[in-house]
RNA sequence: GCCCACAUAGCUCAGUGGUAGAGCACUUCCUUGGUAAGGAAGAGGUCACCGGUUCAAAUCCGGUUGUGGGCUCCA
């Protein structure tokens, strides 16, 4: 006699084997119809399959998390089945649920084009209405890698032979379409409703591998309810709207052009915020026991063979060769120079920590195919620093960047940020015991700053671990920016030694971090972030002073000159236009603040105050209005620092 | 770098083989108007570039460059 348990305790004996499906119907019609999966614990099954004896049994619906990941899951096998009714010499390979939807990856001589996605889109829909059952098979593996080679499918007979041979090979039959497949699905295609549209055609590499053939990767969103569609696609059209590239120009900050491909030409607005940015950084940074310096922007090929750069990114600098046939690269990195400034004095130990940063304009021949606005450029900016220090000194310096990271961040509205550990990657220099030490060194001193990580294997740099920090913006994306690499190889490899306590040489350790990363990419997270709506104090504009009869121009310049004197980015407006046109104009550019002057405030000596995104406007003394907007516009006081669990 | 798509006026875009279009922006004139587009006139384009097909190419074909969406990469 099944005895099921449920999640609230309660307990149901049945008189016979029951399904997942069935216990639903037993518990209620309305469970039983948004009912996709059932798991027994623990382990997600299929509706159909009888439940054991004894089990705790949780039903798993539609519009739950796990629920909406089955139905995306079978939506992708959904488009294999339309696919190869459709295009039958066509061959599948994988066809997973991801974050919003998912995609399946195709094999096929002949690209598919926009049309045909149409008509998959429709023959899913028509799949959806031959509600075919979905079925679960277990073969033996040989028989399935057979059966898959027959057919032609030599992808799907090439996944089987890799699965381990102590799992069982599934196969899920819908209609005519037999796709190898862990599991579990809805009971029948009719299940997965029609919440789902196909979004995009792209190439994918099989496997992920570059070196391997190139596959057509179909993109879909699907969703448990039409509602949620909707609002999912409402979410995407208000996501473009952000984009950096459409706001850059609507709010005149920056241009690309064809003869610097992957690099910045900065309009005086666009340079404004730039500027903010160097210039919190800079006070925070000074205030933090940094100094600045400058390197030179080339230097010989034998610096970046010493350091190792040479090697393992030769192929991506940018070189110049001179009449005295002298190579020499356009630096892609700060750190070499920062070992010269270094390495130019005899140190000792006493002198250390030395925290030198650099803005250090920086050139990297990025893969075209990478290029994306200001996120992903070949002339970029790092706020970058490199802290020479004792092995001692790892774990304080450590926590010290973590703490100006975080405390910077917050000011800037990022209070969500991940933390990732990198370890040592594949291709790297230095022996295995030095990045034992290296590792072990960073993990200590995460580990005693408290502060939640995850892993990500493998991912460090070639010559050391790194903690990245990942923070979350206005709509839920996830940047990468921040970076703190603890480095035994670099100093040892450009010849960079210290006076310890001992009167011996010693090889410092060498911590590189940078907390924007690229300021021409933080610089287009902060547009999209905010939408272009950047608080006043980073504002490339902070206030328009505008007049509505001409009577007004000799006062508007008066206030002119008086926002500027306390600081403020402003400019005047004194064309002959209505006031509609001018607020329109500057309010599309994301001016925060306009300040309208007619006859009225010429007698008064006051100004009518319109904020950007607010309706009305507020009349107050010229006075009171630079005393409020010079406040405002003041860099943020250094913050807590905070950091959550990634 | 790889796959697919795209490239027309400063911007956003229409234009499927027969003399290049719209809106906004720009210039000039009128308008001095109280908070997200006042009116009129004018000027502005080797249709990315190179080649081919054709009596004829923005339009069809090939190549190059760039851009967009992905994949790979990211010191």
């Amino acid at each position: 006699m099944p005895q099921i348990t449920l999640p609230d305790g309660s307990q149901r004996i049945f008189d016979q084997p029951v399904t997942g499906h069935e216990l639903a119907e037993n518990i209620g019609r309305r469970l039983a119809k948004d009912a996709v999966a059932v798991r027994v614990d623990g382990e997600l099954r299929d509706l159909t399959r009888p439940l054991p004896e004894t089990a705790s049994v949780a039903i798993i619906t539609r519009d739950s998390e796990e629920g909406l990941e089955l139905l995306r899951h079978d939506a992708a096998h959904v488009m294999a089945e339309a696919v190869k009714e459709l295009y039958p010499e066509t061959q599948v390979t994988i066809g997973p649920a991801i974050e919003n939807g998912f995609y399946y990856d195709f094999a096929r001589e002949e690209p598919f084009t926009p049309e045909d996605v149409e008509k998959i889109e429709a023959r899913m829909r028509e799949i959806v209405d031959r509600d075919e059952a979905i079925t679960r098979e277990e073969w033996d593996r040989d028989k399935a890698v057979e059966f898959f080679r027959q057919q032609g499918e030599i992808y799907k007979a090439e996944i089987i032979a890799s699965i381990p041979a102590d799992e069982p090979i599934t196969l899920y039959r819908q209609g005519d379409f037999v796709d190898l497949c862990r599991g579990p699905h809805l009971p029948s295609t009719g299940r997965l409703g029609k919440a789902f549209k196909l979004m995009k055609l792209a190439g994918a590499y099989w496997r992920g591998d570059s070196r391997n053939e190139m596959l057509q990767r179909i993109y879909g969103t699907a969703w448990a309810s039409d509602k949620q569609l909707k609002s999912h696609l409402t979410r995407l059209e208000e996501a473009e709207k952000r984009d950096h590239r459409k706001l850059g120009r609507q709010m005149n900050l920056f241009h690309f052009q064809d003869e610097a491909i992957g690099a910045v030409f900065w309009h005086p607005r666009g340079w404004a915020l730039f500027q903010a940015l160097i210039d919190y950084m800079r006070e925070r940074q000074t205030e933090a026991g940094y100094r600045e310096v400058n390197t030179p922007e080339l230097m010989d090929r034998s610096l970046w063979e010493a350091s190792g750069h040479w090697e393992s990114f030769g192929e991506n600098m940018f070189t110049s060769r001179t009449e005295d046939d002298r190579i020499f690269a356009i630096k892609p990195m700060n750190c070499p120079g920062h070992v010269q400034i270094f390495k130019d004095d005899l140190r000792s130990y006493r002198e250390l920590p030395i925290r030198l940063a650099e803005f250090g304009k920086v050139h990297r021949y990025e893969p075209s195919g990478a290029l994306h606005g200001l996120m992903r450029v070949r002339a970029f900016t790092q706020d970058d620093a490199h802290i020479f220090c004792s092995r001692e000194q790892i774990t304080a310096e450590s926590k010290a960047v973590c703490d100006l990271l975080l405390s910077i961040y917050s000011a800037f509205g990022f209070d969500d940020v991940q933390i990732k550990f990198a370890d040592r990657p594949e291709v790297r220099v230095g022996e295995d015991a030095v990045w034992d030490q290296a590792e072990a060194a960073l993990k200590a001193a995460v580990d005693a700053m408290e502060l939640d990580y995850s892993y990500n294997p493998g991912e460090g740099a070639f010559y050391g671990p790194k903690l990245e920090f990942v923070l979350r913006d206005a709509i839920g994306r996830e940047w990468q920016c921040g970076t703190l690499q603890v480095d035994l190889n670099l100093p040892g490899r450009l010849g960079a030694s210290y006076i310890g306590a001992d009167g011996e040489k010693h090889v410092p350790v060498l911590l590189h971090r940078a907390i924007f990363g690229s300021l021409e990419r933080f610089t287009g997270i902060l547009i999209e972030h905010f939408a272009g709506n950047l608080p006043l104090w980073l504002a490339p504009m902070q206030v328009m002073v505008t007049t509505i009869t001409s009577d007004a121009d000799s006062y508007a310049r008066e206030v002119l000159a008086a926002l500027k004197a306390v600081g403020l980015r402003a400019d005047i407006d004194l064309r002959n236009e209505k006031i509609n046109y001018k607020v329109r104009e500057h309010s599309v550019q994301k001016v925060p603040v306009i300040l309208a002057l007619g006859k009225r405030e010429v007698e008064e000596r006051s100004v009518s105050m319109r904020r950007l995104g607010s309706k009305g406007q507020r009349v107050l003394s010229l006075s009171a209005a630079l005393d409020e907007l010079g406040t405002e516009a003041k860099s943020p006081a250094p913050g807590p620092a905070r950091a959550s669990a990634a």
